[in-house]
RNA sequence: CGGGGUAUAGCGCAGCUUGGUAGCGCGCCUGCCUUGGGAGCAGGAGGCCGGGGGUUCGAAUCCCUCUGCCCCGACCA
């Protein structure tokens, strides 16, 4: 390709609306252009580096026996409404009708149809296991899109679905997915770390692991053992209680007034004493439930492990300062366990029973009582891991201290179990002659995702570092003198050989100045660099640069060719 | 969905307070010049100042309203 001929819009100054490293770089570098909040047009190098991944994932999804199939963008509500969704999905999902008023809604994933599809052509054990799979578009219409490619409305998906005969064929094909997913990231350059997730809204019953690429705009906190090989995701990573050594004697609750405080900070400050001596308090309304949750000043609620501990709401949140009034007659700031009416759940952090002479609020403005000791001056009902771990703490399995990093979720493998094949009937007969239900996975990577990750982890003052496997194209020649009649010919013919021998090559051809071409070269991120100047062409030799190592070579022009095909052979492997 | 911000040429911005019919840098086009790290000179094209309504002799500027976009939060296969 020649870079006069190529739609790849260079900006020099950094778009206004693009806060993240990758999403700057996309838009300067010419990869991509966005149509509206969450929608992109890709450009030819956006989409190049795109179909690099796509191939990546297809061979490694072929190498597992997965077989391409691609499945419908509407789908018709009626499948939705089978299995449950169409209600519980909520404005998340995009939603029409057709001409006729039927409804259907544009894929977020595929669970329903691929279920409907497999009901209907599954009836033997002997079809098992079966592992299918798209790369599509998939279309959610989240709340809040942001950073470009990172969080789209419309995004590329790579999803397979596995069907298999009982748990221990489906521990099978997701620890086929794992493999493969490793082998994808890896093959694409990126510093990887799979974690132990949360299941979601998706649902399921066994595992679930998460692929994080580790960049610090990434929006997911994971935490990671330094001395095993733990990892999860913080809203998954279980905990163990700290007790505080507290040798103080027992005492009596005493009502102390504390007129306009309200805080944790405030309550700390106007009593001197420390977060982890308080019980914070907070009513939380899960669906039409109300129940009060308590947890250590210093320490900060997981929703999840809430959620998940009560038996999962499709809506769990902090209840409205109106509904605090009513059901405890004092605003949010006030609030606390002690005589809270019979009616009111209260469940308690694991942290809580070992307090001993605790601060709560008193449920009445100004007012907070001390020396009170849980479960015997108030009633817990249950007890739970509920808070967040924090880093520092040991770990669970081998005690060595946590570390935190944020980390971009590029894939996702779950055990779904039977939750879909039963609502939808997808079943078939065992050698027994049996009726069983399949046992499902399902496995997704976010291609686009993958994009901008990939830049995040790669990327230096001067623009985008592709990993050879996934740049757009493996090599640019840039004539550094144009006027040079030799140097531009020597340009030309080296194009050709480059391109007759299969190496992905542009040729700058522009009428530029050298230093223009550098500096797009440079942020378009080509991992190879093959410059052609007067002086050394002179001498029969031509100038080689590594973007990454910033290594430069000179090298006759006889060899480039090959030295080129090494360079490329040496950064495809892994 | 709550809070905040913003909308002027392809991109980045000024002008708005105090109304008088639009400007700068980059980019783009022509020519000269230059040619190893976003050169220089000269000339030029390009804008219904997000949409609608109002106030006014007159609105980019003041008022109302709608919309887009961005950020924070909540939310999230």
């Amino acid at each position: 390709m020649l870079v006069s001929q190529l739609l790849n819009p260079t900006l020099r100054e950094v778009p206004a609306e693009a806060e993240v490293i990758s999403h700057q770089l996309m838009v300067r570098a010419g990869l991509i252009r966005k149509s509206a909040s969450g929608f992109y047009t890709l450009l030819p190098l956006g989409l190049r580096v795109l179909r690099k991944i796509e191939t990546i994932v297809r061979e490694e999804m072929d190498a597992k026996g997965g077989q391409e199939i691609l499945m419908p963008i509407m789908q018709p509500a009626e499948l939705w409404k089978e299995s449950g969704r169409w209600d519980v999905y909520g404005a998340e999902l995009f939603r029409l009708k057709d001409r006729h008023n039927r409804e259907f809604c544009l894929g977020p994933t595929h669970e329903e149809i691929i279920t409907d599809l497999i009901r209907g052509e599954v009836r033997s054990y002997k079809q098992l296991p079966m592992l299918l799979y798209q790369i599509q578009n998939k279309y959610r219409d989240e709340r809040r899109p942001r950073f470009g490619l990172m969080r789209g409305r419309e995004f590329l998906m790579k999803d397979l679905y596995s069907f298999d005969r009982d748990e221990a064929g489906l521990q099978e094909s997701y620890q086929k997915m794992y493999d493969a997913y490793c082998r994808i990231f890896s093959r694409c350059g990126l510093s990887y770390r799979p974690v132990e997730a949360d299941a979601g809204a998706i649902g399921g019953t066994g595992g679930t692991h998460e692929f994080m690429v580790l960049a610090d705009s990434g929006e997911n906190s994971v935490v990671y053992c330094s001395g095993c090989d733990y990892a999860a995701n913080m809203e998954k990573s279980e905990c163990r209680p700290q007790v505080i050594d507290d040798v103080s004697p027992e005492g009596q609750p005493k009502l102390v007034a504390t007129p306009g405080v309200k805080t944790i900070d405030e309550v700390c400050e106007h009593l001197t004493v420390p977060q982890n001596t308080l019980v914070k308090s907070l009513l939380y309304q899960g669906d039409e439930k109300t129940f009060l949750v308590l947890i250590r000043g210093d320490r900060t609620l997981n929703e999840i492990k809430l959620n998940n501990a009560l038996g999962g709401f499709v809506s769990l949140q902090l209840a409205a300062p109106e509904q605090v009034e009513k059901i405890l007659g004092c605003g949010p700031g006030s609030v606390g366990p002690i005589e809270v009416p019979e009616g009111l759940m209260v469940v308690a952090d694991e942290e809580i029973p070992f307090m001993k002479r605790a601060v709560c609020g008193a449920n009445k403005a100004g007012y907070h009582y001390v020396d009170v000791v849980p479960s015997h001056d108030f009633r817990i009902d249950q007890v739970f891991d509920l808070r967040m771990v924090e880093p520092g703490e040991a770990c669970l399995k081998c005690g060595a201290p946590l570390k935190e990093a944020r980390g971009i979720e590029v894939g996702q493998v779950f055990k779904l179990g039977t939750k879909y094949s039963k609502a939808f009937g997808a079943t078939f007969l065992d050698e027994n002659g049996e009726e069983k239900c399949c046992v499902m996975g399902c496995y997704g990577i976010g291609v686009t995702r993958s994009i901008a990750a990939a830049i995040e982890q790669n990327h230096d003052d001067f623009g985008i570092i592709w990993p050879m496997p996934i740049a757009p194209y493996q090599c640019i020649i840039i004539p550094a003198s144009a006027k040079d009649v030799q140097v531009v010919e020597t340009a030309q013919k080296l194009y050709k050989e480059l391109q007759s021998q299969g190496v992905e090559v542009v040729l700058d051809d522009r009428d530029e100045r050298a230093g223009v071409k550098f500096k797009d070269a440079d942020l378009v991120g080509y991992p190879i660099r093959v410059t052609l100047g007067s002086k050394t062409l002179a001498n029969g030799q031509v100038e080689l640069k590594d973007r990454k190592s910033n290594e430069t070579q000179l090298v006759l022009v006889a060899d480039v060719v090959k030295q080129v095909k090494n360079m490329i052979e040496q950064a495809l492997q892994f």
